[in-house]
DNA sequence: TGGGGTACTAACAAAAGTGTAAGTAATGGG
DNA sequence: CCCATTACTTACACTTTTGTTAGTACCCCA
């Protein structure tokens, strides 16, 4: 959330990048836990905690950050109910849903080539 | 390359994830130039300073490390001519090929869903 | 002898990404 | 009043990724 220095090469090469549709879209799913949380929310709507027991090791912190940038980029649907103890609950939007099968091939692809490789 | 530190949750984590398929594929093309430098390869053999120019602002140093790291993970082929100057060819493996229409929906997908949102 | 061309490499520095540890608000139940 | 529960937030530290700058080897050609 932080503003963006505007410094050197760094920026000015990531504006570049973005021009390009591939990698916008990669972008979006990239980092250490999107496509984990999104393949999860497949499956249908998730409370936060329900979300954090299918990863052994995450963080609430990096689970936060997670979702908040997927919700930013219009991948997640946040609703918050007004109870107490609190319950939220995350779902795909149409958008994310339309990675479905696209992810498919790309497991596909690594579960293939994975075995060739390794 | 550098020996990797086996402290803590980051390496746990990372092995962790790498069990997925899905995320296994999409680490091969993550960071900042990887789709890129693939998709120019999609068009033939290139050499270094050819690559070099298709990217205004690429380093050197950066182009080299992403074409080793996609060696390294079979998806480029290098191949050197003891000539000097130096000539050095990079190409495509079919394993990196296979992408071609992942990417293509993927492109789609960053088109479609670009405009929408932002 | 000295520069030009190509594909690098090395040492360092900045930036982003990820993890650690502790704390918060709100309310119902004992 | 105190504690448990849930979904966070904050401040800090570590790790990886990306960029900066300068330099290398090699041989040909002038």
């Amino acid at each position: 959330m932080g503003a963006r220095k505007q410094s050197s090469t760094y920026t000015s090469n990531e504006k570049y990048i973005v021009e390009c549709d591939l990698t916008y879209a990669v972008n979006k799913i990239g980092g250490r836990w999107k496509i984990l949380i999104i393949s999860k929310l497949e499956k249908g709507k998730m409370r936060f905690g329900e979300l954090k027991k299918e990863f052994p090791y995450i963080t609430e912190r990096m689970l936060t950050l997670q979702l908040r940038a997927l919700e930013q980029d219009g991948l997640v649907k946040r609703t918050v109910y007004a109870e107490v103890p609190p319950r939220v609950e995350y779902e795909l939007t149409e958008m994310a849903a339309a990675f479905g099968p696209i992810f498919q091939q790309l497991s596909e692809w690594g579960g293939k080539h994975r075995k060739l490789f390794n």
